[in-house]
DNA sequence: TCTTTCTGCTACTGAAAACGTAGCAATGAG
DNA sequence: CTCATTGCTACGTTTTCAGTAGCAGAAAGA
């Protein structure tokens, strides 16, 4: 074994360009990565999704970068899968979502200042 | 052709996975692209940074990356280039900048829930 | 003027990540 | 057994990123 590439960053951990690991610096690694906001958007609703319904939902991405993004959401302790059920945001999936819908409102704001 | 390939999604036009181009999409799009996260958390200062010192606080980054996500942001009224000062938020995107500073604390709290 | 030192980049090559499609093993229903 | 659905894995192609080199313009000094 060994171990396989390490994938999942987590606090404490150096990521691109930083050393430290400070835990925001490794959220900001985390969120930056293609699909990973995505899949966190499309579980904001109660019910979880199975894989392929979250795949649809994300406009048909591939499963190899779906499943690669989950296995980061869930070692990082964001997102889970729950047998028969499918895969919802932990309670602090949950927090960090919360942290982040207030970016629909200025979506907004900014989408009307930019038509202009 | 003719066209260069266009980059800096924004709202309205159509996102990978996406074909309505509402703006938290657009917004979701463009955050997940590798690096605009941390250019924005960079930009957190008072005082404008210069390219190079953009590119040094986000750990040397390569400039080819650096100036393809500064055009991103330019061209969607986050960020713009001051003459004589350098790369700065504009108010649009110090309000988006407020919206993610409260990612610092539950950064902390997460990070706290793992090395447990 | 002729360097030197900043500036904001562009060019290029190679590596890594993402895409897109196919398909497999497991489970359950009929 | 067949058929559908599940969560994926494999793999070849395309896109993006990384990493290094270097250029042109402005300013400053000798």
């Amino acid at each position: 074994m060994s171990e396989k590439k390490r994938k999942a960053p987590k606090p404490g951990t150096p990521v691109r360009g930083s050393s430290t690991g400070r835990p925001v610096m490794v959220l900001i690694e985390l969120l930056g990565r293609r699909w990973v906001l995505r899949i966190l958007w499309e579980l904001r609703g109660e019910t979880p999704l199975t894989f392929r319904a979250l795949q649809e939902a994300c406009g048909g991405v591939s499963p190899s970068v779906l499943n690669a993004r989950l296995a980061d959401l869930r070692e990082t302790g964001i997102a889970e899968h729950r047998d028969e059920e499918g895969y919802a945001l932990t309670p602090m999936g949950r927090e960090l979502l919360d942290k982040l819908m207030p970016l629909t409102g200025w979506a907004e704001s900014w989408a009307q200042s930019l038509e202009k």
